[in-house]
DNA sequence: GTTTTTGCAAATGATTTGCATGGAT
DNA sequence: ATCCATGCAAATCATTTGCAAAAAC
């Protein structure tokens, strides 16, 4: 029984596409993966670098790009401009806290195929949707009044 | 019978919050209803220059954080970074082409009380829900094959 | 007259680019 | 051996900040 792993189909990927498998790369989408979270490329590079010492944050943007290409990571634009790639490619949405900018996920279904619809209706060829809350997290709320 | 504008709302807003009716902050606010579409600070600021010739950048960012403080604005990051103003305030979503970067509004309304929902049960206080297509417009998809 | 706002210039912060070296195939 | 990818440093781009001068209240 094979098991293919995260770094294997990266691998794969790379290859078919004619690029390389660098342990940069490798050495990144782990570290994605191991985070299991919505992180910047800053801490990405941050905790590459503790594992890989060297590895320059030109390389780690290459590398998000490049699995957000691939289709092994999301790259998520909060409200207020912040960046943070999120290791999950399924279906889920985002809560975003406009006190302390946090993300978090919610796995509750949303039915968008009526704006799917509308989109296409307009020529518009849909890949993704995505809901975002903006609001106050339960910390931020309990602290602010507004 | 009164009817009130855009500008005098503005004014009394901003003076029951002790704020200054600035000529440069009504310009910026009439400017943003009249493009009436999605557009950047730098591109507000070179309309509001073409009528008030020496209105700063820094000017600008400011009255629009305020703008959409006071609920006149809303502000869209985009996913790539890119971050746009909004001058409708009333619920709709957006469609991002990943081509050109062009934001399309979609009027159909979308059922968000489940996540809604689920964010409250999560201590989350939600404000407002946004819903993002990614594709690609109907100029880039014929340009383009991917 | 007092306090807020402005404009300027400079600072900041994130991301990108150019280019020579190093590494994967 | 070839071509891609890396690391470095510098460039770029949007946005923010500090501060003195100007304007709204």
């Amino acid at each position: 029984m094979m098991i293919e792993t995260r770094e294997s189909t990266l691998a794969t990927a790379l290859r078919e596409r004619g690029q390389r498998a660098t342990p940069q790369r490798l050495a990144i989408a782990r570290v994605l993966t191991d985070l299991d979270r919505h992180v910047t490329a800053e801490r990405i590079h941050a905790e590459v670098s503790s594992r890989m010492p060297g590895v320059s944050l030109p390389t780690v943007y290459a590398t998000l790009d490049l699995l957000e290409e691939l289709g092994l990571a999301r790259r998520v634009a909060t409200e207020g401009g912040a960046v943070v790639y999120d290791p999950r490619t399924d279906e889920h949405h985002h809560l975003v806290c406009r006190g302390c900018g946090a993300i978090m996920d919610v796995d509750v279904p949303v039915d968008t195929a009526d704006v799917h619809a509308a989109a296409r209706a307009a020529g518009f060829e849909p890949d993704a949707s995505q809901v975002v809350l903006r609001g106050l997290c339960a910390d931020c709320a309990a602290r602010d009044v507004s």
